[in-house]
DNA sequence: TCCAATTATTGAACGCGTTCAAAAAGCTCA
DNA sequence: TGAGCTTTTTGAACGCGTTCAATAATTGGA
């Protein structure tokens, strides 16, 4: 372990055999976890199965948690095409948000066993501009923009970005989700969803609002997030609280 | 791995020998812990430096987490030592938070690299009611009750709770943290105070305190809550839309 | 064509956490 | 004392993810 890595820059296959053989070593690593588990779907019975040797499968892959996240892209990708279209007709808010989070769970319970996994992954690796994170984001965003009616015009830029944060919390009490058939973690996906939604409308207040801000901000581990904001009302509530209050 | 598991009913040691031996391995763990990191500090390396046999370490741990677990206690236990004077002596609420996550740094900083082993400790384990959840617990409530102005009646009960279930999040970017020197989750826990500070002044405004049980009752894993709770809030935003209309 | 550099592939090993059957030691009571 | 029980302790093994030096196959230029 010792530093949290990125996925080791790896040899990528050069030859037209060796891109076939990187690609049947994926597909079959896919096939192996949906039948058999994460457990069961070792690197060597993925290797065996593929029909290379074990030591072959690092060549294209530099451990066993690069499959696990293109097993999570995979399933990103599929809840994507899931909900996608539903998001553009006119729903509310909350509906839309809802319509997410079915999605997601429809794609990933059968996976739940990954849990585990897939929250080491999105923890330990730096992800912003990842294929993954692109498709989460976009997901979140066309929930908002598509939402009727829209959400105030305050919060509607930062709105897709707490949401993506958002699901990441949630994620993670899905992935550790003990409750039988994941009762905890879906009644939360939908007990938030109106609770955004009323969240969003109160933020018309300047009050709430400025709770918006802050929250974002706390959750937003960006660096300079801050300094890149207009008005940062996180500083303002520490540091400069008298020329704030001086301000008011 | 299977079935997410508590520690397992484990062989208590019958014999005043055993109990030694017992409390000779952990002593011997704890200190390679601290030495010698998470990887190093293998259970080979600690039954070896114990005078044990590897599988007699086993004999009385379940596995290496539950050491693991053993660590995380005492390190919650020195932060109490650390804080708890600190917290009765009329500060702000804003400022009692601070000493409490103050004292959490530098307690954990040593052992940032048992971060993802921490987490998944936390969230793979029922500790409802473990001697870690009540010293944890005790910390926040005398977070609120400490603090100077007293925060709004209306949050005074289930703030400790709330600052708890934060102080979880907080944990979990800290455990993953690869900022130099955890740069980000030092900020992460200075700026959060302040925003809770001001967060608790707004509970007084009713459309505000709403949002407050909203929030805690979503966070709250304990099965049951919402019906425990006098006014759901999350069921009326959702369910009971209509009903709550009328009342209003 | 043949050689050298590159790419693909392998077998064997390492150390890890964990398990288990069996041996050793300790205890109780005739 | 010693037989039968429980408690403690061990050695050997299993399968896992991962690494590495080595061999085989392929490619490109003289």
């Amino acid at each position: 372990m010792g530093t949290l890595s990125q996925p080791t820059p790896l040899n990528q296959p050069r030859t037209g055999k060796g891109q076939q053989t990187k690609a049947k070593l994926l597909r079959t690593a896919l096939d192996a976890f949906a039948e058999d588990g994460y457990q069961a779907a070792s690197m060597r019975a993925i290797a065996s199965r593929a029909g290379v040797s074990l030591s072959h499968a690092y060549y294209y892959f530099g451990s066993k948690e690069d499959i696990v996240l293109e097993l999570l892209i995979a399933l990103r990708a599929e809840q994507f095409e899931i909900c996608s279209a539903q998001l553009d007709e006119g729903n509310t808010l909350e509906a839309n948000i809802r319509i997410v989070f079915d999605a997601s769970v429809q794609v990933m319970e059968k996976y739940h066993d990954f849990g585990p996994s897939f929250l080491k992954v999105l923890l330990s690796r730096d992800l912003e501009n990842s294929e993954l994170t692109q498709i989460e984001m976009s997901l979140w965003e066309s929930v908002v923009a598509g939402a009727r009616p829209l959400p105030p015009l305050a919060i509607r830029r930062d709105l897709p970005r707490f949401l993506w944060l958002l699901s990441r919390q949630i994620f993670s009490t899905w992935a550790y989700d003990s409750s039988p058939n994941q009762r905890r973690s879906r009644a939360l996906m939908r007990n938030i969803a109106p609770v955004i939604g009323k969240f969003a409308i109160l933020c018309r207040l300047p009050v709430v609002r400025s709770l918006f801000e802050d929250v974002l901000s706390l959750m937003d581990s960006r660096a300079g997030s801050i300094q890149e904001r207009t008005t940062s009302t996180v500083e303002s509530a520490s540091e400069h609280r008298s020329s704030r209050a001086k301000a008011s």
